[in-house]
DNA sequence: AGTCAAATAGACAGATTTGTCTATTTTGTT
DNA sequence: AACAAAATAGACAAATCTGTCTATTTGACT
């Protein structure tokens, strides 16, 4: 046997400051809207840094969203497993999660519904990439209402998805949480029908 | 009393032109990615005649948008007028509508979650003009679900909205219509419970 | 101290960006 | 045919874009 498994990516302290800094400038205004330049002068590292770690800004912009999605996952694996073991409860933590996000400063929508729209040919491997994200999301929230005894779960998973999608998409676009309950309501609204 | 009120853009065949051109590459590509100089190739027409007839690029998207919003509000108040007096068909109505688009070939999501996408600013003219699109669609809606003696109608047509943005968004990553169905079961089980 | 990899600054390429300006030609209307 | 408005080509500016290359310096480890 070998030791610990190699990571796909090795982890350099460089590396990781410019993913923190890519991600903070491509969320804030973009991913085409921001260039190169500018992301090396916030970051204050040098050009061929970015080259050695990466192979062009593609590539860069693919490893942001497979880390920012990591990063969700998780917490909202820790939302879910918190709330304990109620179906209900469960799915309302997600819209807990949600409507906290819609609250801070520099939210801005979602990242990876904002990669396809600014990557909207589906063969890109940005767009590849984010909505694959979106499809592991469809994943917890199946894990929450298969249990519940819900019919059609499947189903049910995938309208959630597209009230939460709906509801960031609402957020960002006028400023307000109310999205999240709206969607919340619904959701809950759909369950208790669907495990009638 | 003057003849017919002037319009506020005067019309005119070239700038029409360049409108259709614009709208088919920016909804193609996206807004950031369609230069002017590849769009004045595309559409035949010299860089004077664009900057004539518009300020700025900004202003040309702004234009764009909202001959499509028109454009998409009086297909929608068209298809319900269609559907009859019905609710629930009206309502039904909107998703056929839906999976129609859905279905086109060169079908890329929605242009208006697309241009908040790429202007994430709140106060940005283009994002505004975005999402003043998505309250008019949302107004449709309301038209629907109160005369059906819904109660809180305001909040099911904003549900609905949610369902039907997040089902743009899926179809559009997925390249399949099915979000379009989804989207339809759950906005006539929410109307059916919202008129119980 | 010596070695080797990593990071640096900075020039450079070549293309592209939005927008302006001029001088000419086309077009439509009396 | 004469006039005026609209559209044209094309140069031009000044900035920006991604990516490459070289030569030098830094930092870590033995």
């Amino acid at each position: 046997m070998s030791a610990t498994p190699v990571a796909v990516t090795p982890s350099s302290p460089k590396r990781d400051h410019l993913m923190t800094t890519a991600w903070r400038l491509f969320y804030r205004d973009g991913y085409r809207a921001v260039g190169i330049d500018t992301l090396l002068a916030e970051a204050e590292v040098a050009k061929m840094t970015l080259y050695n770690h990466f192979a062009s800004k593609e590539e860069l912009i693919v490893a942001v969203l497979e880390r920012r999605s990591a990063e969700l996952l998780a917490s909202v694996d820790t939302a879910i497993e918190v709330a304990g073991k109620n179906p209900q409860k469960r799915l309302s933590s997600v819209f807990d999660g949600l409507k906290h996000w819609f609250q801070t400063d520099d939210f801005k929508g979602c990242a990876f519904i904002r990669a396809l729209s600014e990557y909207p040919e589906p063969v890109h491997p940005i767009h590849q990439s984010a909505w694959s994200h979106k499809r592991q999301m469809n994943a917890r929230l199946l894990s929450i209402v298969t249990p519940a005894g819900a019919k059609n779960s499947a189903q049910l998973a995938d309208t959630i998805s597209l009230l939460i999608d709906g509801a960031i998409v609402a957020a960002h676009a006028t400023g307000s949480a109310l999205s999240a309950d709206t969607a919340r309501s619904a959701a809950l609204s759909l369950l208790k029908s669907a495990t009638a």
